[in-house]
DNA sequence: AGGTTCGGTAACAGTTGTGTAACGGCTCGG
DNA sequence: CCGAGCCGTTACACAACTGTTACCGAACCT
């Protein structure tokens, strides 16, 4: 799952550049002139992240973040050419986690990024949770629901779906899976694999003997069927 | 309840003029020349906030904050002479959530405190009771209590038990509840938290023989049935 | 259909993980 | 100095899990 950030500034030229740094980074981007854009573009599609500059037109920066901190606990960074002690504390108060100032250095902003998301992410109460059919898997929590109830897997049965989830749909071949799931560098044969899928269907499907969950590709793998 | 602060620096006037500082916004403030004595005085007594230099003798800024981190969430910030990026980054990758360089304005120190502050008590902080199935845990307290009557834990099993509640229904492993609970670097195998587990489990467990509350994951470690 | 390959599964034995009892050292208060 | 409680280590028994093998049926090919 792509982390998504917000990028707030009325400047084209530094959205492009900024948005370039994030891009490079591995996030994905969107882009807002305006606060009542941002805001707008927020409500559709939250971001994991928001990047504002103070100076805008319209709705400014210290608006937005207050807005934003109305209905969300986005993590929010000020980056502003505004040096003032009483800009950078504004910010603050008005919500935002931390205040850069321009000329901002990459590598810099991307520290404080993943700084920021590593803390808002130790306190949020739920892990992930990965969906997959009627199965719910928490990954965080070592456990697997499907209607409610947990299922008893054991370590390799929970891994080998942790590593099918993760690319659903997708077929994963044997040596693929021995590499992922038990480190081996092996290639010879070994039914390991497929003793395992077992042990992991009688636990997973409805019925065991017409997989509908972890499907078989013949002469190739398996794969965990998308919904 | 009083928010602690620990002040590390080497240079005492600057610990002066700093500590001055805070006391005057609420905090109480305790004092380190040194990363050794900052990380007895955390172990002895955590703080709620970690001011911390880079330049300190012996066991540096970076060196603290990892320390820290391995056994605390505690917020962190790191106070330094040293402006330069690779240092920023550098920090921030140590664990520190923020990262400001002397001479540092009262006001904006006390700001990002209190927006650090903020973003760390948000969620964590769980309040005066913790209630997980039929038990209700008493951090400051100190106390457990089970319909009514209190639980006669000793200090090991209250902090297992914390640690574990601070996560209820996330699985914690071995290494981290060392970590976290003893402060110990993960040194190969010791069955010293089953150990506590099973002790716990007899005060806190229904039937122990078969816990509810304490719960096993084989392969994993332990955590704590949410509910 | 017959031969061949591939996948499913039962059985088993070896390995690993876990619960617990027991023991000695330590601290603290009398 | 002595006992009580707590802590960390060790040892052992038992349960759970793992990887291998063997056998069988299903799918595929000609």
């Amino acid at each position: 799952m792509p982390v998504h950030i917000l990028l707030i500034d009325d400047d084209a030229n530094i959205r492009a550049s900024l948005g370039m740094v994030l891009r490079q980074e591995g996030y994905t981007v969107s882009e807002a002139g305006s606060g009542e854009e941002a805001l707008n573009s927020f409500h559709l599609h939250p971001a994991d992240v928001v990047l504002v500059d103070l100076m805008l037109p319209g709705v400014d920066g210290f608006e937005v973040t207050r807005q934003l901190r109305r209905s969300s606990d986005v993590p929010v960074i000020v980056v502003s050419a505004r040096t003032d002690t009483h800009d950078i504390v504004a910010g603050l108060e008005a919500g935002a986690d931390d205040y850069l100032t321009k000329p901002v250095m990459a590598k810099e902003l991307s520290a404080r990024i993943r700084a920021l998301m590593r803390r808002a992410m130790s306190t949020s109460r739920e892990g992930p949770v990965i969906c997959v059919g009627d199965l719910e898997i928490r990954p965080d929590a070592g456990t697997v629901h499907r209607g409610g109830v947990e299922l008893a897997l054991t370590r390799t049965e929970f891994r080998l779906l942790c590593e099918l989830a993760s690319r659903p749909g997708s077929v994963m071949d044997r040596p693929q899976l021995l590499n992922r799931v038990w480190g081996y560098d092996y290639f010879g044969d070994t039914r390991l694999v497929d003793v395992h899928i077992g042990r992991l269907r009688a636990k997973v499907e409805r019925d065991p003997s017409r997989p509908e969950v972890v499907v078989t590709v013949r002469g190739l793998g398996y794969k965990l069927q998308g919904l």
